[in-house]
DNA sequence: AAACCAAACGCAACAATGTTGCGTTTATGT
DNA sequence: ACATAAACGCAACATTGTTGCGTTTGGTTT
């Protein structure tokens, strides 16, 4: 099934409405294995010209779990097709976020980080987040 | 050694001076056992009264490693006192970040967070960024 | 095909965080 | 006391993100 098809039915399935602008967005999302901002998207995307109407509908992508957030610092938050809608196929249910410090994107992998959580009784600890960071593919010399 | 004391040694150890606004933040940052922003810091002082004289102050503490980066997400930075001009105690060489779901405060906390890492050998992972989340022992029920 | 309507869009305005330039003040060594 | 670089204060700006509101439009009903 190809992109364009994939869209029409993932939209479809959430009850959103098949607009150009959010047909595109996912286009682009599907068209890159890292994860976007709602800047880059703005600036690869060929219609619409209004940062808001990104924003909600990255809002209402994330409600639908359409998209994820794959990264968030102080420049911002990025996001990325969650995992059945992914067609790179980087994702598991359980997968990772990896930051390369050479080209600065966000990339959901494959693989699995084990660990043993010990600290005072002072915190409960509910949830471990963790993002790997290092070179990818590309960036390695 | 009282506080004041102890960061008129900081403030002289690296060649800063000793300026109302700047003991100040430090003396703020010594009384708080969870990490600060900029706003947050803004907030609490009496002397000084511009945003971009602390954002400053924060930048340059950071190169003396007099603080450090305990937090950061689309709402801005956190800062605490680095290992060992904290009074808290609460460091060690590799310490933890904390974040509680209830009162949102970032704490630095000892303890370990051992792990093994597997993944796609296209990415070289060089380190592992956690944070735990949870409740603090005030946020507890 | 026309009408309907809520979803989505576009625009203006705003808030928060952070940065830069530049002139002024002040802490500190001489 | 003087010199000077560090620190400060102010204005201006950039970026990310949000809210309100009127308009357009996709999808449905008639
Ligand atoms: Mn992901
Ligand atoms: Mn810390
Ligand atoms: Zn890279
Ligand atoms: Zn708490």
């Amino acid at each position: 099934m190809d992109n364009e098809s994939k869209i029409r039915d993932l939209l479809s399935v959430h009850g959103l409405r098949k607009t150009p602008i959010r047909k595109e967005m996912l286009d682009v999302f599907m068209n890159h294995d890292f994860a976007l901002s709602a800047s880059d998207l703005v600036h690869k995307m060929t219609v619409g010209n209004d940062r808001v109407t990104v924003y909600r509908a990255l809002v209402s992508f994330e409600e639908h779990g359409i998209l994820h957030k794959a990264s968030e610092d102080k420049n911002g938050v990025k996001y990325a097709l969650s995992d059945h809608n992914n067609p790179h196929e980087h994702h598991s249910d359980q997968h990772i976020h990896f930051i390369c410090d050479g080209c600065h994107q966000t990339y959901c992998i494959e693989g699995v980080v084990e660990h043993q959580v010990k600290v005072s009784s002072d915190f409960q600890v509910d949830r471990v987040n963790f993002t790997l960071h290092g070179l990818c593919k590309q960036c390695l010399p």
